[in-house]
DNA sequence: GTTTGGCACTCGAAGTGAGCGAGTGCTAAG
DNA sequence: CTTAGCACTCGCTCACTTCGAGTGCCAAAC
C-alpha cells in the first residue's frame, strides 16, 4: 500500500518483502497477495504485472490499518501562522483553502454553511442630498454595506426617518418576509413618495438572498498536472472543469452530517469525474449548528493519513475561529475517518 | 498564416495553393515561400516539412496584414448583458475576466489600478457597549466597514465624539498621514484613554494600505490543456504557475501607457515561460486618470484579430462603467494594435 | 525572366518485430 | 505451511522499415 502511494506503479512480492522485511520469501508473500487478490483488495492491470489497491483495498486500508498521524510541529505552526491574521470569516477560509494546497499539494476545495441569517440592524448614513450609505448588520455579525446615488434630492430627516422605520420594522426578517405589502406598509408609514423604501428594502433582500447561498470554491487545481496520474492533459481538463462549477462541488461533498474527516475513495464518488479520484473532506463548525467543509481532491493513491491529519488540524482551527459561542466539536483533536460503501 | 492559426500543423506549399485559391503552380509558392523563410518571416521545424510563421512573422501579420475585425453582434450583445448587472468595480472586473476567457477560450488575466485612496468620510455606529461598527467611505466612493467587538465598556457619546473628531481630522489622508502623533493628539482631543483610537485608525490604515497595492488575478487556467501546444502537462504546469503569481503578472504587463491594445508576440515577451506563448492586453480607464488592464494569454499561434476586438470591446465598456466623469479615451471603438519590437 | 512540371531527396510519423525483464502461477520438495 | 525452482506472460524498449508529405533544384515552356 504505502509503496503505491510512493511510487505509483504495481508492487511486486519482491518489492513487498523488501519495502515491509518480512522474514519469508518472496513465494510466500505471492501466495498472500494471490488470496488477497482474490478477496478483491488488489488487482493487476495485466498478468505479468505487480498489484496496485483496488478501491476496497483502500477502504479496508483508511479503515483499519492506516496509522493514525498527527501534523508535524512545523506544519502545526505554520497552520497556526495563517490563522493569526485573525481576518473575517470569508477571507479565513480562502487563506485557510491554499494553506491546504500548499500542505498536500493537491487542489483543495471550500464550502462554506448556509447562513439563514436575518437583518440585526439597519442604519442609513446621509451623504448629500443626492446620496447616503446602506449600512446592514446581520444576524451572524458581518456587515455589508452599499452606497446609494440617486437622481433626485431627499433631506437628512427623511433619511433618519426611514432608518428609524427600517430598524423597527425590519429586524428578524429573513428575505421571504420582505413583501410588497410590507413595503408599501413601510412607505406609508414614513411618507417616502420617492421610492427610498425600495431602494433600501431591495439592498436587504439582495445580502440576504446572497448570503443564504452555499458559497463553494478551489484552488490549487494547477497541481493535478504534476500526477503522473493526469499525464493525460484530457483527463486533467475534464476534472479540472468539473470542479470549477460550485454546483458539483455542493453535489460531491452532499450533506456534512460526518463526524471530522470523511474519506470518498475513487468509485464511491458519485460523479463519474471524480470516480479514479478520491475526495477528503473534514467538516467544521461554523457557528450557529452550521457546519463548512474543507476538502482537498487528489488521486486515488494518496497518502490519506497525512491528508487527514492535515486537513482535520485546519477544520480544528477554523471551528475555534468561527464558531463562536458554540463549544467546539466533541471529537476535535481526535482523528475519526468515516466513510460510506457506495453501491455500485 | 490563418491556415496555421487554425489547424497548429506546418503548412506546405500545397495547401497554401488549395486555401488562398491562387492561381499559379504550388511551385511558384514554393520559390516564394523560400524567399520569406529567407528573410525570417517564416521556418521549418524540419527539412521536410511545412512552414510555420516566426514571432517576425507574426508580428508582420499583426502590424500589417491583419484584417481588421469588429466583435459580432451576438458577441456584443453577450459582453453588454455583462455590463447590465451594474456591480461594483471589483466584481464587474471579475465577471469581465470570466467573459474573456468564454469568449476567446484563453485564460484571462486582469490587472486593477492602483488608487491612492483617501478617507472622505468615517462613521461609527454603536451598539451595545461593547461593540460598534466603523463605516469607512473613501474618495474613490467605495465603502468599507468593519465590526468591532471589545473586552471592555464604553459609551455613545464616546463613539459619537470620535466619529467627530475622526470627520474632520482624517478626511483626505493617505496611509501615511496617520502617523503615531495624530494618533495620540486624536486621543487627547477625545479623552480617550481605552485605545479607541488606534483601533479605528488601524483599519483606515488597513483599508487605504489594502487599496492602494494593485490587485492582479487569472481566471480559467485550465482551457490551456485544451490546446495542442501544452499536450506536455509540465509545460501547461509551469506556465499557470508563472501566472498564479500576481507580481509576473504585473511584471508582464509593463506600464499600461499603450494606447488600446498591446499584443505581445512569443519572445517579446520578458519572461522564459511565456517565450512561445502570446500576450493581448487590452487597457481601460479606471477613473482619476489610471488605467486598468485585462487581457488572455495564448499560443502564439492566436487569432489576434478575434482575441483583440473582443478584448477592445470589453475595455471599452469598462472604460464607460469605471472611467467615471473622465472622458472615454479618444482611440474607443477604434482598433489600435501597437506593439513592441523585443530586443534579442 | 518568370512560371511550371518533374524528380531526387529528406526526415518525421507510424508500424513491425525481436529481445528483455519484472513479475506471475504452479509444482514439488523441505 | 514455506520455499526454491521454473515455465510463462506481457508490456516496454529499441532498432528497423516503410510511407508520404513536403522540399530544393533544374530544365523546359511561356
Amino acid at each position: 500500500m504505502e509503496e503505491y502511494i510512493d511510487t505509483a506503479e504495481p508492487v511486486g512480492s519482491k518489492t513487498v518483502q523488501a519495502r515491509a522485511g518480512l522474514d519469508c520469501s518472496s513465494a510466500t508473500i505471492r501466495n498472500e497477495l494471490m488470496a488477497l487478490d482474490r478477496e478483491g483488495y488488489l488487482e493487476q492491470p495485466h498478468t505479468s504485472a505487480g498489484r496496485i489497491p483496488t478501491a476496497k483495498g483502500y477502504r479496508l486500508y483508511v479503515n483499519e490499518l492506516m496509522a493514525h498521524r498527527d501534523v508535524s510541529h512545523e506544519e502545526a505552526d505554520r497552520i497556526d501562522a495563517g490563522f493569526s491574521g485573525g481576518a473575517e470569516a470569508e477571507k479565513l477560509i480562502s487563506q485557510m483553502s491554499h494553506m491546504a494546497t500548499e500542505l498536500t499539494s493537491y487542489p483543495s476545495l471550500t464550502i462554506s454553511a448556509p447562513k439563514a441569517a436575518t437583518v440585526k440592524r439597519v442604519d442609513l448614513i446621509y451623504l448629500d442630498p443626492n446620496s447616503f450609505i446602506i449600512v446592514l448588520l446581520l444576524s451572524d455579525d458581518t456587515v455589508k454595506n452599499k452606497l446609494v446615488h440617486l437622481p433626485f434630492s431627499f433631506t437628512q430627516t427623511m433619511i433618519t426617518r426611514l432608518a428609524a422605520v427600517f430598524n423597527t420594522g425590519f429586524t428578524g426578517l429573513t428575505e421571504e418576509h420582505i413583501t410588497p405589502e410590507l413595503i408599501t406598509l413601510t412607505e406609508r408609514s414614513t411618507g417616502d413618495t420617492m421610492g427610498l423604501t425600495s431602494v433600501i428594502a431591495g439592498f436587504v433582500i439582495e445580502v440576504l438572498t446572497s448570503s443564504r447561498g452555499v458559497g463553494a470554491s478551489v484552488s490549487g487545481e494547477a497541481n493535478l498536472l504534476k500526477l503522473p496520474e493526469f499525464k493525460d492533459p484530457d483527463k486533467a481538463h475534464r476534472l479540472i472543469n468539473y470542479l470549477s462549477d460550485a454546483n458539483n462541488l455542493t453535489a460531491l461533498t452532499g450533506q456534512p452530517d460526518f463526524g471530522d474527516v470523511k474519506v470518498l475513495i475513487g468509485p464511491e464518488n458519485a460523479a463519474a469525474e471524480l470516480r479514479d479520484s478520491s475526495v477528503v473532506l473534514a467538516s467544521y463548525n461554523a457557528g450557529d449548528n452550521m457546519r463548512g467543509i474543507i476538502g482537498v481532491v487528489g488521486p486515488t493513491r494518496m497518502d490519506y493519513s497525512a491528508v487527514a491529519a492535515k486537513l482535520s488540524y485546519i477544520a480544528g482551527g477554523l471551528s475555534r475561529l468561527l464558531g463562536g459561542g458554540s463549544a467546539p466539536p466533541s471529537g476535535f483533536g481526535k482523528l475519526m475517518i468515516k466513510g460510506e460503501e457506495h453501491d455500485g
